[in-house]
DNA sequence: TTCAAATTATAGCCATAGCTATATTTTTTG
DNA sequence: CAAAAAATATAGCTATGGCTATAATTTGAA
């Protein structure tokens, strides 16, 4: 098993991409939020997306506003948050990008609760190709 | 191997949790970044940290009066920046798990320069108990 | 049906992370 | 050694993401 060498110029390279992700991220999960509480409970309110988030209303509502800027997500006043297409597209590519996160580190070994946790983190730093890699891993054995 | 099943109760735990990395993940790409330039070029200035990170260099003075702030850096005014020794150790810590989630997304299949791209992102969310499973996971075969 | 309770929106605050423009200090060079 | 160049610091702007307090609206119950 060939150890990495260390390749610091390269790693330059990645630092501004990842800020860029960082919101990202955060749309991210809340799509996610949304649909898994529209799938469970046939619709997202506000206090329940916030409460699920871990954040207060207000944070949950600007959050909103910036998914509906972005065309992910529309709502009208004092009612619930419903996905557009692409939202839902979206929640759809993040759910399906989490599960196989979460199963990669369990088949490396990682508790699944753990696997749970850390996939929230992680997820949104796995690209296109690393996806690749993770599905083909899973189908070995 | 057995596909995790949906725990989506669980995974609004996650979520807050990964708000409070994303600073920390911040100051740990600083901090390496520093000791990286240590290193190679004998010692760290502020131009260099900026053009590295790819920000404009008043960013890189704010983040390291940040880093000043919580210890982990010093610096006088128009000289380097240098680590202090839990900056130091932090360096050591992060540089190692960047080297483990590169080799684990190499052994897992992933392109070289892939893994290095996405172990920047990564590695900022990946906990004490998945670098354990990581290490053993590299062990085998 | 009206009024209290619950929900959502708004206002206004803080901190972070980014930027440009400009001032200050150090370094280099003619 | 003085002046130009380079490096660093500071000021002040934007946007995001968080909060509390409060206003507005909807819902539900008497």
């Amino acid at each position: 098993m060939p150890k990495s060498k260390p390749t610091p110029v390269i790693r330059s390279e990645g630092f501004s991409q990842t800020r860029e992700k960082q919101s990202q991220a955060l749309l991210e999960d809340y799509v996610e939020m949304i649909a898994e509480l529209i799938d469970e409970m046939g619709e997202a309110r506000v206090a329940d997306i916030a409460e699920r988030m871990g954040v207060a209303q207000p944070t949950a509502t600007k959050a909103i506003t910036r998914l509906k800027r972005e065309g992910l997500a529309t709502s009208r006043p004092y009612r619930g948050v419903f996905l557009t297409d692409e939202g839902a597209a979206l929640a759809k590519l993040v759910y399906a990008r989490h599960r196989i996160v979460v199963d990669v580190l369990r088949k490396i070994g990682v508790p699944a609760h753990t696997a749970e946790m850390d996939a929230e983190g992680i997820e949104h730093y796995v690209s296109e190709d690393t996806l690749l890699a993770f599905r083909k891993f899973l189908d070995r054995d």
